[in-house]
DNA sequence: GCGGTAAAGCGAAACATTTCGCTTTACAAG
DNA sequence: CTTGTAAAGCGAAATGTTTCGCTTTACCGC
């Protein structure tokens, strides 16, 4: 039925040996070449990727298994590291776990079951159980966004500073005079969450300030937190003076709050949001936040991941950690 | 190496038939049952999908085709999709084409060569030769969100009734007194824009009345062109009393500005929004808005493309339209 | 205990490719 | 014209599964 390199083989006289070397980008004797590739043409032949993967045992295929496809953070690195391995003959398996960890675990199996050559992973589970049965077979793991200790030195990771980031927020926010800042962040047990907590507290320490405890508030990193939390802060809290929000949702959330309310932003209540995605730029007074860097998150992801595949011996696994900007803007007054 | 079931079979004194059967579900006796999964146990057996591939040529995999990953609406459908399809056993390969029409050509070879079971398509393309290539080799293919006049007949869709949704919305403003109800439609050459605009007229046209021409405004779907157009709307056109945005980025959009501006909803302007998505829910005055059944949508392209997958022999493609629903809010002042 | 029948089991062939270990070819230098 | 060498070409074996067309087994009712 189908196409297969035999048939070019007789239809060019050539051995199956040269068609496969051909295919695989070897040298080829010019006319052989044009014949081989006229032969391809005319019978509109295809390698099969089975008896490929079947021999070589590569599937040019990446898993990537994350907490929440619907999530534009994350869906735009999933897209620009989909692009980049695409554009290397890669395709990309996504598994949206649904921030189940038992999900999670099952996408991992499913995934080696398909054979990928690679898993790129935002985890949700904390202790790295479900990556296991990957390292196990030595396939290349790649952590985003959130690391896990119990799989350091076996698992790549690309991270960004999250403690550099809210500190660099929080000193701004001092040093425009602000003392009772409050900051939103994401559930206590996520690794974002912890250390972007822990950058807020350092920038206090280096003013030989102590944090003010009532306004630290942990929520769960979406719209509506942020919305809520924004709400309680102004009503209950009407100390405070700025704030920081330590995602985009809950920033979007914030901002809709302060809306509703009629707060007026810089003048009532200072805000730093983070990241600069699609809304966060069109909300105005023009929002002063920190910006992680996505492409650059895509890139080092996919790059290590073309890297690892290609070596012939494996080599140790690489940590990199990727600074953000303070974009600023009209959102903070002095005082 | 691998463990094969070669190996299973030798360890059981069963034939390679009788693995090869148990495998995939077929009938074994009570005893030999046992002895084969604790074979498979003991050596930690797994199927190897590019031999059952390249035998059965079937790869369990679906291939997605959108426009942009990073699209709330979109990656809702895809993730629920998705869900459905690992549950049965598919991976989903996800190509995410930047709304490029090269792109989304490339994406569909590069698909068939990946060997792809069947086709999941939002196009970009307007004219369909883009999937030729699958259905000439008889791959399933399902447009979603948008349908192509040219591949009528060829291959499976699943809609929903935009000028159905257009109408009833436009309904519900002429009904509560509104005439000078501006609508804001994304780009002109797109299927959904053009079904919805179509709506709006037929509300009219069941009026006796004919639309404000001057309020009918063609913008891109982005949050940007919502927050523009709101803005226009009510500087150059005062008379405007209710506005209705056909997608969910502008329906955003348009609320920031109304916010910023400091106008009052529904008190000095009437909004009909799109999509029930994140946002929507959060802003206040809770906005009236048409609904598009996701979950649905989902649910249906999952179910054709598994029918389609198990079907002996070739069936007439189907096409669904979906309803929606007009969730009344508050953002709708009878006048 | 026997015969009949449905269920279960079997081995070999086939699927399309890459790789191995050679042999052949081409071409330049002497 | 000969020789040496690097490049190119070659066929067979191997990869792990499913399917085909049988044969064997188990079990029921008589």
């Amino acid at each position: 039925m189908a196409v297969t390199i035999k048939d070019i083989a007789k239809k060019t006289g050539l051995g199956l040996a040269t068609i496969s070397k051909y295919i695989n980008g070897g040298n080829v004797r010019e006319n052989n070449r044009v014949l081989i590739e006229s032969a391809i043409d005319e019978l509109d032949f295809t390698v099969n990727a089975f008896a490929q993967g079947l021999k070589s045992n590569r599937s040019k295929t990446i898993g990537v298994v994350i907490p929440e496809l619907n999530n534009i953070f994350i869906a735009t690195i999933i897209s620009a590291v989909e692009e980049i391995l695409r554009q290397n003959g890669y395709s990309v398996i996504v598994c949206d776990c649904h921030t189940d960890e038992k999900l999670e675990c099952e996408a991992v199996q499913f995934l080696i079951h398909k054979m990928v050559d690679g898993i790129i992973n935002m985890s949700v589970c904390k202790d790295g159980k479900h990556l296991y049965p990957a390292v196990t077979k030595n396939i290349p793991v790649i952590l985003i966004d959130r690391t896990i200790p119990e799989l350091s030195g076996k698992v790549n990771a690309v991270l960004i500073d999250n403690a550099g980031a809210a500190e660099a927020a929080t000193t701004y926010l001092l040093n425009q005079g602000h003392r009772n800042i409050g900051i939103l962040v994401g559930p206590r047990d996520v690794y974002t969450s912890e250390r972007r907590l822990l950058g807020y507290r350092y920038a206090f320490d280096s003013f030989h300030l102590s944090p003010p405890e009532d306004l630290i508030v942990c929520s769960d990193y979406t719209v509506q937190g942020g919305y809520e939390c924004m709400r309680s802060w102004l009503s209950e809290h009407p100390e405070t003076t700025a704030t920081f929000i330590t995602n985009y949702e809950m920033t979007l959330g914030a901002m809709i709050a302060v809306n509703e309310l009629g707060i007026r932003v810089p003048d009532q209540v200072s805000v730093i949001g983070f990241d600069n995605l699609g809304l966060s730029q069109v909300i105005r007074p023009k929002l002063t936040i920190i910006e992680q860097p996505l492409e650059d998150i895509a890139k080092h992801t996919a790059g290590i991941m073309l890297d690892k595949l290609s070596e012939k011996s494996p080599s140790n696994p690489k940590t990199i950690t990727l600074g953000t900007t303070l974009l600023v803007g009209e959102s903070v007054k002095r005082i």
